[in-house]
RNA sequence: AGUGAGGUGGCCGAGUGGUCGAAGGCGCACGCCUGGAAAGUGUGUAAACGGCAAAACCGUUUCGAGGGUUCGAAUCCCUUCCUCACUGCCA
């Protein structure tokens, strides 16, 4: 959520930013303007009315106490009336409150200078490329063959026991999968993040906090009887552990790790790119977490970026990184950096990691400072990205590492797994 | 799940209708004292919103949350969430 103190101090420039996301939000700005001049309005009109029936109250009391209690009876009389208009203000300044949230919550954050311009995927901006693509023989297969042939994940049983999209691991693909979530722990806690385990429920203001409510509400599964939310990412349960908290400059940066499974309702994604691993109602993903001074978030995105390559690098899968253009980029980010692998047999990029900065838009929903002052408060930049998101890795590395003897694993996987091979 | 007791500032804790943003203590900050420190001592110590572009200052709100009674609510009533204890159930 935009700030409305700055967007009334610069309307212009928050419009111009926002055509990157090629929308034309002077409309918007400006109703958010007028409701705020009638919110402040009705704020100011409200405090002076309820302060002179204060002030009658406090003379009422002082009265009686000293046995006045006709003149007392007389004040009284007197205060039926503010007290009628006080209601009705209070009325009508809930009602600026709410349709002042309602608009900034439909406004998206404002894309940084460097965000490219375009309206879809196809304009994303490769900003680098690693890894060779491997040569793989003629027999080479997308990771749903390989599985069944080597008995690693069905997809079948899940569907028995559940539904689509919630595939079942075995064997030595469990292994492979707890061996990938350690690995990734592992390599975030060594670069500073503190790890978390935290709850796979959350409830609704937690959901409001990282602004999957209200907009994205169908995304989410809902536990009805107890109006929880299943997490669709551990970004809003770690997140919004800091919910509405103020700090101090020492106690930053913060920056946290989690793994949690995903649920993703994904209504309305069918077809050939679901097929397999590449979308799915039940995920695991690592998740790494910053909450920064907001002088350091750019720095602190650009950290995050290489702390991926890092990891991926060391798997030796072939990758780009892709600067989202304005179309593509997410509502509440300023700059999202996409990491995608090559799956060699499916001759397509997979997506394994989104890395944000979402500047003040998630902090003001949180309410979530520092102490900048003596007598001043500011919000925070939070940031966010998979390090990493497992299933399309494990696509990634069953095709990419296929060979006529089976799947090869890893090197750095190979402690962590107990084995070299999948055969 | 049942019964009982609670939820007050950074923390502990007093406060059952008015002068209570809230005693007292701890902590913290600054000063005095000291060669330096401890001890002692003095002062200060919430946030949000509005007046306002900002400071000073002023106003409003906030005692788990939401409603109600009242001229006036931390205090009384209702609803709800949470915590603790015992009982039940259970990995």
């Amino acid at each position: 959520m935009l700030q409305i103190a700055a967007i009334r101090e610069n309307k212009e420039a928050f419009a111009q930013a926002l055509t990157k996301r090629n929308i034309d939000a002077m409309p918007m700005l400006e109703q958010a303007i007028e409701v705020d001049e009638r919110r402040r309005s009705l704020q100011a009109q409200l405090d002076e009315t309820l302060s002179q029936s204060n002030k009658l109250s406090k003379q009422i009391g002082e009265l009686f106490k000293s046995g006045k209690a006709q003149e007392a009876n007389e004040l009284k009389a007197q205060t039926g009336e503010l007290k009628e208009s006080s209601k009705n203000l209070a009325e009508q300044l809930q009602t600026a409150q709410n349709d002042l949230q309602e608009l900034l919550y439909n406004i998206p954050n404002v894309p940084q200078e460097s965000v490219p311009a375009g309206s879809t995927d196809e304009d994303n901006e490769v900003v680098e490329e690693h890894g060779a693509v491997p040569v793989l023989d003629e027999q080479a297969q997308p990771h749903w063959e390989l599985v069944k042939k080597y008995d690693i994940i069905d997809f079948e049983l899940g569907n028995k026991i559940t539904g689509a999209g919630f595939p079942v691991y075995k064997n030595k693909g469990a292994r492979l999968q707890r061996a990938l979530i350690n690995y990734f722990l592992d390599k975030n806690t060594a670069a500073g993040y503190q790890e978390m385990q935290v709850p796979h429920l959350v409830n609704e203001a937690s959901g409001y906090g990282t602004g999957q409510l209200p907009d994205k509400e169908g995304q989410m599964y809902h536990v009805g009887n107890d109006d929880l939310y299943l997490i669709p990412t551990a970004e809003v349960p770690i997140t919004n552990l800091y919910r509405g908290d103020l700090l101090e400059e020492k106690d930053l940066p913060i920056a946290m790790t989690g793994y949690t499974p995903c649920f993703r309702r994904e209504a309305g994604s069918y077809g050939a790119h679901v097929r397999g691993l590449n979308r799915l109602h039940q995920f695991d993903k690592v998740e790494i977490l910053r909450i920064e001074h907001p002088d350091k978030s750019d720095q602190a995105l650009d950290d995050m970026v290489s702390h991926v390559k890092n990891i991926l690098d060391e798997l030796k899968l072939p990758y780009r990184i892709l600067r989202l253009c304005g179309g593509d980029l997410g509502f509440t980010s300023t700059l999202t950096y996409d990491f995608e692998v090559y799956s060699t047999a499916q001759e397509k990029w997979l997506e394994v990691s989104s890395v944000s900065n979402f500047k003040t838009f998630q902090a003001n929903r949180l309410k979530l400072r520092y102490r900048a002052g003596e007598k001043q408060t500011e919000l925070l930049h939070t940031l966010n990205g998979s390090a990493l998101a497992l299933p399309r890795i494990m696509a990634g590395i069953l095709e990419n590492y296929q060979t006529a003897d089976g799947i090869k694993i890893p090197e750095v996987l190979v402690p962590y797994c107990g084995f070299d091979m999948i055969q």
